[in-house]
RNA sequence: GGUCCGGUGGCAGAGUGGUGAUGCAGAGGACUGCAAAUCCUCGAAUGCCGGUUCGAUUCCGGCCCGGACCUCCA
């Protein structure tokens, strides 16, 4: 098996990853704030940590990936007030609607999928460890991270403490005793989400719960963290201070991973700014595969435009995957082949991989039983090639008007009424359907 | 202003200190009644200026351009 090596952003160059016990590899990425249908941008990290998680499963003997379900949050909350549907609901619909979009997207779940909600205690329990060891202080109600009290931080993001407060565009709070201070918990008036807490009735802050679900299911130091670009600051830079100065001794995240991020127009597809499509917008433009291949064909770490003319092509290039197997049957043994567990390994060059696929796509079009053995494993290593070439090509629907008019046309054909033939070909066309004909008689497939 | 990441053929997108992958599109050909698919062939690129080097697209410096983050964000 070839070193894995990953781009650490901690240290900002490519290492090889040696995790903590070889016998079971633990990564974190941080969830969905669960108040809205996903986009394509929000669905990129989900899909290339799937991928790392298909990587590392194949690697060592043991995974745990966890991903987190933000369900106590403002918007979610500014979402109910807005329509008058209760949080519960929101959460739980919007939670469903995710999983569904990620799995139409490929994506295998998480080993573990812990909830804010549920670890609301394990959030209080971090907050009070640290005003015990002086990192956090309670004023006003709030319970604040004392920025100045750990001296590492800004190590991840580059950042230094002059910077922040030069940058600060946001008035600073009262209660802060620094402007770069945050909050770990805030007080929750009688119509919002609220828990008990020693400093009266409150919900979490923002950052605090990836630092207590990680720490519950995964432990104080694990091997890998990942997230959106955007996340690094504060979001990531505040887990590693909460966590740090909380478990003193522990390493936290050894190794951070970030994707970038999903451009539209050159710009970041973003809720805010109005520009995106949802997951399901986008799986009525073409199948699912063809949106994974649009994320994964750009490195994770580089930005990548959406585009259908884009999506249009992936699709094209799976055509070409499913019919190389489709024409040439897989022999029986089956290994992911060397150029793609490179490529993989080589921090997750996707785009490399799939050139690969490419090549033994080629060779199991030229009949190499072998080689389409090889890329069905490559691609599926990959979650692509999950679907046969039957129903890739032609669906579930119900068929049997296009054979009817492939029977004509073959009548049509025999009697050398050509117009005719072609004219029954251009009217299932007009309906979506291309017609093959081959040595083997006439097929057809969704145009 | 600060931090960071990029600029490769028409588009997408890798690798590499020594004649620049891969996919899509395009051109020509084979096959086909015509198409589609497949096969063969072809044209086409490393932002600008310096430096290091026998040699740079790759390393270093400067410049120009684009983007992200510094505020909720994947």
């Amino acid at each position: 098996m070839p070193e894995l090596r990953l781009h650490n952003s901690l240290t900002r160059r490519r290492e090889v990853f040696v995790p903590i016990d070889p016998g079971h590899v633990r990564m974190y990425v941080c969830g969905p704030t669960v108040y809205d249908l996903a986009h394509v941008g929000n669905a990129r990290p989900v899909v290339v940590y799937d991928v790392l998680a298909r990587l590392l499963r194949r690697l060592y003997p043991r995974v745990t990936y966890a991903r987190n379900i933000t369900d106590v949050d403002d918007k979610i909350n500014a979402r109910a007030t807005a329509s008058g549907e209760p949080i519960a609901a929101i959460t739980a619909r919007t939670t469903a609607d995710y999983h569904a979009d990620m799995g139409a997207l490929g994506a295998l779940p998480p080993d573990v999928e812990p909830r804010a909600t549920g670890h609301i205690s394990d959030m209080i329990d971090i907050a009070q460890r640290l005003i015990a060891s002086g990192h956090a202080y309670a004023a006003d109600g709030h319970v604040l991270f004392a920025v100045p009290s750990f001296n590492d931080y800004g190590k991840l993001s580059g950042r230094n403490r002059d910077d922040q407060i030069a940058g600060a565009r946001i008035d600073v709070a009262p209660y802060k005793r620094d402007a770069a201070d945050f909050v770990l918990w805030k007080p929750s008036p009688a119509e919002l989400p609220g828990w008990d807490s020693p400093w009266g009735r409150g919900r979490p802050g923002w950052h605090i719960e990836c630092s207590a679900m990680s720490h519950r299911v995964l432990g104080e130091s694990f091997d890998i963290h990942g997230g959106g670009a955007d996340l690094i600051f504060p979001h990531h830079e505040n887990e590693i201070a909460q966590s740090l100065c909380a478990f003193p001794g522990s390493q936290f995240a050894r190794y951070w991973l970030h994707n970038g991020m999903l451009n539209i127009n050159g710009e970041k597809m973003s809720k805010s700014l109005g520009n995106f499509f949802t997951v399901r917008q986008v799986l009525a433009m073409a199948p699912g595969e063809a949106i994974r291949m649009m994320l994964l064909r750009g490195h994770y770490r580089a930005p990548i435009d959406f585009s259908e003319n884009g999506l249009a092509d992936c699709r094209k290039e799976l055509d070409r995957f499913y019919r190389a197997v489709e024409r040439t049957p897989a022999a029986p043994s089956a290994e992911v082949p060397a150029s793609v567990m490179d490529a993989l390994c080589d921090d997750l060059n996707t785009p490399l991989a799939i050139s690969a696929l490419h090549a033994l796509a080629d060779a199991a079009m030229a009949g190499d039983a072998q080689a389409s053995a090889d890329l069905q494993a490559g691609a599926q290593l990959m979650g692509f090639l999950q679907s046969t070439p039957a129903v890739w090509f032609q669906g579930n629907d119900d068929s049997s008007w296009i054979d009817t008019a492939i029977a004509d046309r073959i009548a049509a054909r025999k009697a050398r009424d050509f117009a005719r033939a072609d004219a029954i070909r251009a009217e299932l066309l007009a309906k979506g359907i291309l017609l093959e004909d081959g040595a083997g008689g006439t097929t057809w497939r969704k145009a």
